[in-house]
DNA sequence: CTGTTAGCGCCTTCAA
DNA sequence: TTGAAGGCGCTAACAG
């Protein structure tokens, strides 16, 4: 491989002159430069990435973390932020704080531990499990940190997130909207602040139509297909009755419709079903899944967007901290008669 | 941050020995190691990875390639490759050879002159418009290159394949053993030898059963829902009669019930349909679909073992080059009585 | 077992 | 506009 001391050298300039016109920051005469580039060419020569970083002290790289890598949510988030940010020349590295058994929050904080030894420009974190305070702190670090899906307190200028609670009201109302006024909620884990947001959501809806919230139609799951079913299984265990049930994600509403099927209920005229997040699999469940949009994608492009205005200096770019989520209409929710 | 000199100058010895102690290759008397390590402890220090990397000639990261990162299919993938990787202190770089529209080769190509531009170690590729060529000529380079779910000839030891001839074959020989032998098949673009393979392996099992190929009852789509959509819409509206269907992925048999449910048909009973993939999805869709197993996560793992001892020198470790698929059954596929 | 000494390839003042 | 020279933080012979 080329260096660029064998470019200066067959250019017959000095290596700082070679830098330059890599750089593009400093004036060179168009004819040194065109010796430079021809040399350049004549070489195959590539300019070392490594050595550019440990000399700029800038690695070009930003790190991303999210919860998981299979699923169904994240690689649109990834999407975005890659393309984004790999149109502008900058690299993302890619790591989990997944946690299929153990603790969660310690192997987020891993996971932030090895991005920051990668020393990336900037991380972006899609954590669940972080304390607020943990992340304030790591916010005063050397390395900027931004937040997806999630508004902390003191960072707000570097969080992207979701007005989750909103989403959870739009989703209860369009329920009652429709009629249904016994509506069952199963739940995330209340411990991410976006599942305790979402139900905030539910209860507002429920309020300002005078329904009384009810325990017994309330059940927390995992986020998963599983906690879907095990809901819609506790509450026709305890006899409760039931016209709509609101489930906090997708895939809860895709369990909570294989388990109410199998028992007998048939979608969606006995049982209207509503999810949240909107994921790629939403359309091809049966019946389609009516649900709450999640613009992960563009959160993702927006995130990048937030690096590359913050931290590379980049201008000209508008960014939209907030995000709203909208009703998406299919089939799974019936009007009640 | 404090440097490698700084922690030399306090534990009161040479910068060598601190970098014997961090990279544990050289024998270090336990008490100036423990001198080291309190003083490293003592100024927070950190390694700076970048310097590491130009003095050792060694980025420790690997750079992935994928077609696209939203979707089911890569994210278990990437997964597997992560997990590895991280485990053993590498990191992970990920870029995309998607296309919407355009050429999706040169958009590969790109993808790897990306990574290759950011000197990884080693770059783990799933194309699929690069030609076989192409990457032999690739793998000539500087820099190691290795292959999933693609077999190139001259490249075995590089490759982590699945034997995608075997899948087509033993979704159509389930079929034929229910009782089919009217079967249809939607078929991925063609120059993508992951999809070819799978119909040689649909024809096999064909012509051993003495069912001749009807060039009528085949369609060629594009890995995605609609694919699946207009085959079976080509299929009705040529008046085709047919009791079963093989899709070549399980999003194409996720559209394709999609349309024959809201066009009539009774699923399972009217239609026999069967995936390929295992995508996390299948068993949401509802009927829930036999499919053919794609052990992507575990694939995942090996190539990044692979690259673990290739690369990196690990030892002790079983590199298993081709995977075979296996048939789910699920709910999709009746008996023809 | 430990220290000395060159670099790794590039960027960036500072002078000219 | 160009060149010279000193790092960036660390690794890897080579001595001792």
């Amino acid at each position: 491989m080329a260096t660029i001391y064998e470019v200066s050298k067959l250019a017959g300039v000095s290596l700082a002159t070679v830098s330059r016109v890599m750089n593009k920051n400093a004036r060179v005469s168009d004819k040194t430069k065109q010796k430079v580039l021809d040399a350049m060419d004549e070489l195959g020569y590539r300019p070392n990435s490594i050595a550019q970083s440990l000399a700029s002290n800038r690695s070009n790289s930003v790190g991303i973390l999210v919860s998981e890598l299979h699923g169904p949510f994240f690689g649109l988030m990834m999407s975005g932020i890659e393309a984004e940010l790999r149109a502008a020349g900058k690299h993302v590295i890619i790591t989990t704080g997944q946690c299929e058994n153990g603790n969660q929050e310690n192997k987020e904080k891993d996971g932030i531990e090895f991005l920051i030894s990668r020393n990336c420009d900037a991380i972006i974190l899609h954590v669940e499990a972080a304390s607020d305070d943990y992340l304030r702190e790591l916010a005063k670090g050397d390395i900027p940190v931004y937040l997806m899906s999630r508004l902390v307190e003191g960072l707000e200028s570097q969080c992207i997130s979701l007005d989750n609670e909103l989403g959870g009201y739009l989703a209860t109302k369009t329920l009652i909207e429709q009629g249904h006024s016994q509506i069952a909620y199963i739940a995330g884990p209340q411990f991410k602040a976006d599942a305790h947001a979402r139900f905030m959501g539910h209860k507002r809806a429920l309020a300002e139509n005078k329904i009384s919230f009810d325990e017994n139609l309330f059940y927390i799951g995992d986020f998963k297909e599983t906690g879907g079913k095990n809901g819609v299984k506790y509450f026709c265990n305890n006899q409760q009755s039931f016209t709509a049930l609101v489930c906090a994600n997708d895939e809860m509403a895709s369990g909570a419709m294989t388990y109410a099927r199998e028992h007998g209920y048939l979608l969606p005229d006995d049982l209207s079903i509503i999810g949240f997040d909107n994921i790629i699999f939403a359309r091809y469940i049966y019946p389609k899944l009516t649900t709450i949009a999640n613009p992960v994608d563009e959160m993702g492009h927006m995130a990048a967007k937030l690096v590359l205005k913050d931290v590379y200096q980049q201008k000209n770019l508008t960014i939209k901290h907030a995000f709203e989520p909208t009703i998406v209409m299919r089939d799974s929710v019936k009007a009640l008669t």
